[in-house]
RNA sequence: GGGGCUGUGGCGGAACGGUAUACGCAGGUGACUUAAAAUCAUCGGCUGAAAAGCGUGUGGGUUCGAUUCCCACCAGCCCCACCA
């Protein structure tokens, strides 16, 4: 009996073994090419979910892949781990956020291993270690020092559940949500550390050093927000300066009025008394108004005339200034001039309050009138009512307007951005303390470098409210001023947590370094990373935020060191951190299809409480008179009225739902089906899939296996229970394969077929190296799965008893160490070969060998396949030409005429005859 | 409203402009079994008895040849959004 394939015990025996030897230490080697492989560094929630697997086991393979390709490969890991969740959990159940963070830390390290990952554990980064954060407040230091981090007061947006600041980029959805719990944020007024992110706008743009996916590429071009126009200066009847931003200077004759944001500074100054009253009332009811209220596109325009007014520079007119919501003082000057005949938005608001309409664009064969006007215009056409300019047209006006305001001194060209400065400050406990104390003399000052790191006290009291402890912890907040000595105050405020893990990919190079953030030799070896992976979701976040802290280090002289020891022929470190990026897709939860009970006219789901599924109704039959006919027309809490049958319909189904006739009366139905989509894994509807159940049914490698076979990784896809048999066959035939009694066979092997055994071997090297080349991971496992199913056929002739036999295990042995490490480590020891298979030399194609005898040449007759004929090779042109217009099944086509065109593709094995 | 992505069997998905549906799941049939599971063999795009025809969301185009390239539309998903 043999052995049968147990990966429980093959997969700690290995781990533990792998641990030992540091299989996967990586050092600066500089005989060899580097590989710098990083994934996005998980946060410490407390276990491994499948989308963790999803995103590791990969990337995983593909390291471990470049590795067994010759490079030497980086592959570290670490954890982000400040932030609110930790906090949460110690107001929640009492743990202290660190206790908390560092237990789940070591549960899921070990987790990590039992995937069989090749993680370089010496070089495990922690964000929430003093030995880290010190650097994290050392770049903020450097920050200030070069002006790239100021305080200030500001509109921020906050939310009210956790308590805190959040940046722009942390506000999701409609209804503008705080990305962690959820609550819909509110503004508040508070003095906010921010990094001047602005500064690189231009920059962030350019994507032109990077290998990044178009789509996250666009996302960020989105968020910059370039958009090209001119500032333009009017002038108050006080005398004051109204800089606005436009985009169309050759509409500046039309500005029938001007719009101030409520928050702009010159509305006080502007109001006239008698319209005081009215404007104070309507910037307090707008800065109560929820940012959702106030950002509704569908809202109709709201606004007040300030009473006063401000003079056109380009024909003097005197225009009144009113003060409206949709102006907003975030972006560009918060005040415009507004053109209702050529902006839908101050169309809408000149006819809510009867202001004029003036167009100063025609379009060509048609005459517009601003009075009958129904909507703004924003088409092609000629300039009026604009004095010199008359007659402009549209392809020509905005530079020809723009470079005679800069002339006159009235504007010049300008570019506005949609990117705001970082807002980094977070009023919470559990993060890195901002290093900086006030003084009552010398006012902010920043923490000396030789003080750092400032610690974070652990004997804190957490407010159930879930106010930063820090601003009642005494010794925390009392300190001296590192200038004058005096007494002083420390900042409370902690960084946003993307600050950590802006920089994580450099700690990993050095996380015991003392000198500096990182060893700049490391730095100089192994940077920049060369393959970024993890998941879309942080395309305006992380990925932004760590492309701004890279150009940010260089403008502070921070990579002089690491520049200077670089090799030339390496790309620079100081412009682009990463240099490839790859997004994997998620794993959703497993579309379930069931049975739904039926007992007395009453349907019961499986377990379900009220979820969307499809009645599949053409299988449903009705019992004694009842006829179910019509619609769907109503549902109530507990009750739904079937009545026309429909092939699918989709219905909501309760747990006690019950299927009525047209007249009310509970009906049976038989073989009634629930079809439930696949949706977002989440325990709310329980359908989350635990990794480590999985792992212990399976083995590491199954599961490894499936979520590289089951989808593109770029897209992800439903978790199906049934699909991962596939891989446990797949394995279970290897195991076979390799350690299964050979089946005697006596006899020679066929030439023919010890060459075509050796073909299918090759031919699976290049399609699984290309496969993994491009992130194919799905089609290489395929191959590795042909190439399975041919040897099995092979077991059972007397080619296994060849010495090619006997390559091609070993070569399909190396070629599954990436994906199923485990297994293949055993099998690679089973035959006889020395430890360790991961630091082999990948199989090398040979085109010669993969090469085919004989072809099948494919015969088109207009494009359409009519024949298939077997032919060597190596075949002629001329032959193949001649040999498909013999073939018979070809000459009926031709009705007597002879064929017009005849073309031959050899790389295809194809004849495409044109009739 | 703006921008982007995706549409191929019952399902996940293959296919440098050249044999559409590789590989796998589910399913059918048969073998083994008292039976089931597992395993093995075998069959599955659709219509058709067959011959043959039709097939990659829909409609056009380019081409000897289009799932692939171009245009328009439809559907679904994602990002941004009173952005001046």
């Amino acid at each position: 009996m043999a052995e049968k394939y147990t990966p429980q015990q093959i997969e700690p025996k290995w781990q533990a073994r792998w641990d030992a030897d540091k299989l996967y230490r990586a050092t600066i080697d500089p005989s060899r090419p580097k590989h710098y492989a990083l994934t996005m560094l998980p946060y410490p929630s407390g276990n491994l979910h499948i989308g963790h697997w999803y995103a590791m086991s990969p990337s995983d393979a593909r390291a471990r892949w470049m590795r067994m390709r010759g490079y030497n490969v980086l592959f570290p890991m670490g954890f982000d781990a400040f932030g609110l969740p930790a906090e949460n959990a110690a107001i929640q159940r009492n743990i202290h956020p660190k206790t908390w963070t560092y237990a789940n830390i070591e549960k899921m390290r070990t987790q990590m291993k039992t995937m069989g990952t090749m993680f370089d554990w010496d070089r495990e980064a922690i964000s929430s270690d003093p030995k880290y954060y010190k650097w994290t407040q050392w770049f903020f230091l450097k920050f200030y020092e070069n002006g790239l981090a100021y305080k200030q007061m500001a509109t921020v947006d906050f939310c009210p559940h956790c308590n805190t600041t959040l940046a722009r980029e942390q506000v999701w959805g409609d209804d503008r949500h705080c990305e962690r719990c959820g609550t819909p944020v509110i503004k508040k007024d508070l003095e906010q550390w921010f990094f001047r992110t602005t500064k690189y706008a231009e920059e962030l743009q350019d994507h032109s050093q990077i290998n990044w996916p178009e789509r996250v590429k666009t996302m960020q071009k989105n968020w910059v927000g370039q958009s090209e126009g001119a500032h333009v200066t009017f002038k108050t009847e006080q005398g004051d300066d109204l800089t606005i931003f436009t985009t169309r200077p050759d509409t500046l004759w039309g500005a029938t009025f001007m719009v101030l944001a409520p928050e702009h500074p010159l509305v006080e100054k502007l109001t006239s008394d008698v319209q005081r009253t009215a404007v104070a009332a309507y910037i307090d009811s707008a800065s109560r108004q929820t940012e959702i209220e106030r950002t509704d596109t569908n809202k109709e325009k709201t606004g007040v005339f300030t009473g006063g007014y401000a003079i056109n520079p380009v024909n003097n007119a005197r225009v009144p200034v009113w003060v409206a919501d949709y102006v907003l003082m975030g972006y560009g000057m918060g005040a415009i001039m507004a053109v209702p005949a050529h902006d839908e938005r101050d169309f809408a608001f000149a006819r809510k309050f009867d202001l004029p309409v003036r167009v100063v664009i025609q379009p060509e064969g048609e005459v517009l009138d601003g009075d009958t006007l129904t909507e703004a215009y924003h088409g092609d056409g000629k300039m009026v009512n604009s004095g010199a300019f008359d007659g402009t047209h549209t392809d020509e006006s905005v530079a020809k307007v723009t470079a005679w305001l800069d002339e006159q001194g009235m504007g010049h060209y300008a570019v506005n951005y949609r990117l705001r400065d970082w807002l980094i400050s977070r009023q919470r406990y559990w993060g890195a303390p901002i290093p900086i104390v006030y003084c009552a003399n010398c006012g902010a000052v920043p923490v000396p470098y030789d003080q750092l790191p400032v610690v974070l006290p652990d004997d804190v009291q957490f407010m159930p409210t879930g106010e930063s402890p820090l601003k009642f912890h005494a010794g925390f907040l009392n300190t001296t001023c590192p200038t004058c000595g005096g007494p002083a105050k420390r900042e409370t405020d902690t960084m946003d947590t993307f600050m950590c893990s802006s920089w994580y990919h450099l700690r990993y190079l050095s996380p015991d370094y003392d000198e500096a953030p990182f060893d700049p030799q490391e730095g100089a070896y192994w940077l920049p990373v060369d393959q970024y992976t993890g998941g879309i979701e942080h395309a305006t976040m992380h990925l932004m935020y760590t492309r701004f802290f890279t150009k940010a280090l260089r403008d502070c002289g921070i990579w002089k060191d690491t520049e200077a020891l670089r090799q030339p022929d390496q790309p620079s470190v100081a412009n682009e951190p990463m240099l490839a990026l790859f997004n994997q897709g998620m794993i959703l939860g497993e579309a379930r299809e069931g049975d739904i009970v039926i007992a007395s006219g009453t349907v019961e789901a499986d377990r379900l409480n009220a979820a969307s599924i499809r009645i599949v109704t053409d299988v449903v039959e009705t019992t004694g008179a009842n006829e179910v006919s019509g619609e769907i027309t109503k549902r109530t809490e507990n009750l739904l009225n079937i009545n026309t049958p429909q092939r699918e319909m989709t219905v909501e189904v309760y747990d006690t739902t019950k299927i009525m006739d047209v007249n009310g009366n509970a009906i049976t139905l038989a073989d009634l089906r629930y079809h439930l989509d696949a949706e977002k894994m989440s325990k709310s509807k329980g359908n989350v899939v635990a990794p480590d159940q999985v792992v212990a049914k399976y083995g590491a490698d199954t599961v490894r296996g499936y979520l590289m076979f089951a989808f593109r990784w770029e897209s992800g896809g439903p978790w199906d229970s049934q699909g991962i048999q596939g891989i446990v066959r797949w394995l279970n035939d290897v195991w076979t394969l390799v350690t299964g009694d050979k089946p005697a066979m006596s006899g020679e092997a066929d030439e023919a077929a010890v060459k075509a055994l050796r073909r299918k071997v090759h031919q699976t090297i290049q399609k699984v190296t290309d496969g993994l080349d491009s992130f194919g991971f799905n089609t290489a496992v395929a191959g590795l799965m042909e190439l399975k199913n041919t040897l099995l056929a092979a077991r059972k002739t007397p080619v296994v008893n060849t010495p090619a036999y006997a390559e091609a295990i070993s070569s399909m042995l190396l070629m599954m160490a990436p994906f199923t490490p485990f297994i293949a480590e055993e099998l690679w020891e089973r035959t006889g070969h020395p430890y360790s298979i991961h630091t082999q030399q990948w199989p090398v194609y040979d085109p010669e060998i993969a090469k085919a005898d004989e072809i099948t040449l494919v015969v088109q007759v207009n494009g359409k396949v009519r024949d298939r004929i077997t032919v060597p090779a190596d075949i002629s042109e001329a032959d193949a030409k001649a040999l498909a217009l013999s073939s018979e099944s070809i000459q009926r086509y031709f009705n007597g005429e002879p064929p017009s065109k005849v073309f031959y593709v050899p790389t295809r094995g194809m004849v495409n005859i044109v009739v």
